[in-house]
DNA sequence: TGTGTAAAGTTATCGGTGTAAAGATTTGAT
DNA sequence: ATCAAATCTTTACACCGATAACTTTACACA
């Protein structure tokens, strides 16, 4: 590593254009922050690995370097991304450490559902896209449970909660019902279905038009709807 | 007409590639049909209008006699891709003309997820992507509107089955719900996000790999907990 | 029955993209 | 000190969406 100090001491030709180091010497995470950076703002099919390289400030090609094609970048920043929705998960259920499992479930969904409207880009990333299925990495998949497994402990204290069986089946069957609900209504107006169909019409106007109470209180309703259910049906839920 | 006829008979140059006439004669609903086949086998993402206007016997460039861009095709694919789907769900309940409407509510949602699997590339088309919002057609949600307003139907058939209030609201509300619940266990399952999640542990391997019995019980599990979580709610439903 | 205008299709071309191949530079182990 | 491997650059190619200027055809109107 001093010898790569010594390389950033060597005088770059142009004042303007100063490239102080042939070797970048941090381009692969330089790439994937850079990224995540871009997708804060725009769609990942507006993303380049020229302009990538371009704001890393290396040859469109030194890419390649460090990853086998555009694929296997994004199949990186994915990892991240589902690390990201974790960590956010996680950091949601901490700022009310006492919650029941009924409330973090609510909890849950709700930031969820903030998630994907703050990171927009990533979350389509995440859950609009898929590699081939031979190009899935197990690291992406164990990101990826982390969030589940959230759930699933919030679904598991629930049903203990209400005297309900929390035995595996019961309690994935429940998780899966709780994320497909969530997942299902973050897509719907995340992509502006609900928009002009349940509720046009119905409603006065757009869903995304009416106030932040409206929403806020449609929101509660259907996840009254999935708790309800779940306590309605989970002794029904044997395999 | 009989002048187009006249241009048929044209003869061409070469034996090889005979091209009969200058002008194609409908080459804004060919290529709109070829799209469409296109998404039959090949995603959204390898869809260009190149190709589409080679296999449709035409120059490059064509096909702006006719869209103003790629975007505003795969809008009008979009168009016709929610009918399509509007007539596979009255399809599927049409095989059934008595069914009540707890089980037209079933229908529907194993009816979605059929017409998910089997028309992958143009339902990924429909809900993972979006035009810019001026860019939206009254027509589309037209399309758009006709498959939601089907379940709504069943909805409050169903509500009324069960003596329960079957008014704007709760109809809106319990056909959000079982819409979000479908839509968002469909993109789960298509997009692979179930293998290793919930499942991966918690049964013997990844969802697709189980028995379609196996997939086929937890589904009716999900939509159990969704009709009895309608019924347990319903008199909660107040805006 | 010409005839001219607008619609429909073609060719040429531009900037941008992914990526393959070959060369230049740096690093690090021997 | 040297040399191979890793890293980055240069060059090049095929493909894509889109624009502009053109040719060809269709059709309304005289």
């Amino acid at each position: 590593m001093v010898l790569q100090q010594q390389a950033y001491l060597m005088s770059s030709n142009t004042p303007t254009e100063r490239k102080s180091t042939y070797h970048h010497g941090n381009l692969r995470e330089s790439l994937l922050a850079e990224a995540l950076a871009f997708l804060e703002s725009e769609s990942l099919e507006g993303l380049s690995l020229r302009t990538l390289a371009k704001r890393v400030g290396v040859s469109p090609t030194a890419v390649y370097s460090h990853f086998a094609d555009k694929v296997e970048l994004i199949i990186d920043v994915r990892t991240r991304g589902f690390t990201m929705l974790s960590e956010y998960l996680s950091a949601a259920l901490a700022r009310e450490p006492d919650a029941s499992g009924e409330r973090r479930v609510y909890l849950l969904g709700i930031a969820y559902m903030h998630f994907a409207q703050e990171k927009s880009n990533l979350f389509d990333t995440l859950f609009s896209w898929t590699p081939d299925f031979e190009r899935i990495k197990p690291e992406c998949i164990e990101a990826g449970v982390d969030s589940v497994e959230i759930l699933r402990e919030a679904i598991i204290d629930m049903l203990h909660e209400n005297g309900l069986p929390a035995t595996d089946y019961p309690a994935s069957v429940s998780s899966l019902s709780s994320w497909s609900l969530i997942h299902g209504l973050t897509m719907l107006v995340k992509t502006g279905s609900i928009e002009g169909a349940v509720f046009c019409g119905h409603w006065s106007s757009d869903f995304s038009e009416q106030s932040p109470e409206t929403q806020q209180r449609v929101f509660d309703h259907l996840l009254t709807i999935e708790i309800e259910g779940i306590k309605a049906a989970a002794h029904k839920l044997t395999p």
